[in-house]
DNA sequence: GTGTCATTGTGGACAGCGTACACATCCTTT
DNA sequence: AAAGGATGTGTACGCTGTCCACAATGACAC
């Protein structure tokens, strides 16, 4: 538990990312509520109030973490496609991704329970769903992974003209509700497999009812 | 903004119900994180102390308030169940009442934003979803108000066996993820006709998928 | 180089929070 | 009338977010 690296010259060089990184930290701990702004100057290494050169206050860090905290979802979305072995059927494609997008979105929520929180729980609206800093390694943020794999369904003829618009807000509500029961909500102490099990009828209720 | 109503007697009467009426009026406000243990006691005219001796902290003041909250999302409920006019066909009657629940949830959500979050958001597992502090008018808690309509939509043949168990699960999280998107979430700011139609093609999809 | 200046850091201060500890007041029971 | 538990008060502490004035630094014009 020695001090803070102690940089050496007056200047930190990338002050504003090293307070992310540590609100990041902290947010993966305990969530939203655990990101406290003086204790992520500590870690910096550096005084309470040069936070303020980077950010207007909390909040603001707070938001910039959470940016971080979607590409990283991102990134997990991207993985549980990736993990798709292809059948060369195109419309069967097409489902078997907007499940793996699902499943990816729920396991991030499972295995990083404070950054999902951090990511999806800390307003933030629509218009602000294509910003770059909240775009995973291969530059697409979540709404994106999602929309996309909704577009090759349409595409594809499994998803009816009809039906594409808003299709986001189903398929999203849906997963983002069993993961937020999962973790604060009245659904937590659920066993792996009753979710595993969950999942799956979730993501085949929600094949069917697109 | 006069003092408090400055009590006769040195004892309160009620604090503990003051203090839980308090946090309410505030988390009405701003959620659960509005809730401060010290603007409770100052509002039922008491000293920051007091507090004590009828919570542990302020997680316990909070956990109360969440539970008063599951009691009114509860009538919420209820008031749409009541809603329902009968058509006398017990299959088609128990849809409709399946489908009120998840309307009345959303209304609530969408009514009372903060008691919303306060109620589903605050820690609080499935072993104790049916406390009588957390029911509402009728004695019903959210999730036994659920749990029996499905229980109907089972008993009119509607939902078959082997898909009754853990259908709560499936019901509660696609209402739940709609809730929460669009009250902090990045759907904030939808217009209510957006939501409306969200809402309906939402309940049809769980209608369907069950 | 030297002077100027915006940028990025520091230090001290303040109010508000949750909470601990010691003490005061009241109600009930004997 | 005395005792004792329940409920309220007072004071204090460390922590937080944030404000203000000031200091060090690096970039650029001359």
């Amino acid at each position: 538990m020695s001090d803070a690296p102690a940089r050496s010259s007056y200047r930190h060089g990338d002050l504003r990312q090293a307070l992310i990184d540590a609100a990041l930290d902290m947010a993966r701990q305990g969530g939203p509520d655990a990101v406290v702004l003086r204790e992520a100057t500590r870690r910096a290494g550096v005084s309470p109030n040069a936070a303020y050169r980077h950010f207007a206050d909390r909040r603001d860090l707070l938001e910039a973490a959470s940016a971080s905290a979607q590409g990283l979802a991102a990134d997990a979305m991207e993985d549980a496609l990736e993990a798709v072995h292809g059948t060369g059927d195109p419309a069967v494609d097409a489902r078997l991704r907007v499940g793996a997008v699902g499943r990816g979105y729920l396991a991030f929520a499972r295995h990083e329970p404070g950054l999902f929180r951090t990511a999806f729980t800390v307003p933030n609206d629509l218009s602000r769903a294509f910003d770059a800093d909240k775009a995973g390694r291969r530059g697409r943020t979540p709404f994106q992974v999602l929309a996309e794999s909704l577009d090759a369904l349409h595409a594809a003829g499994v998803l009816p003209d009809e039906r594409r618009q808003g299709a986001e807000l189903l398929a999203w509500s849906t997963v983002h509700g069993l993961g937020m029961l999962a973790l604060d909500g009245p659904l937590r102490g659920l066993t792996d497999e009753m979710l595993d099990g969950a999942t799956e009828r979730l993501l085949l209720m929600v094949d069917r009812g697109l």
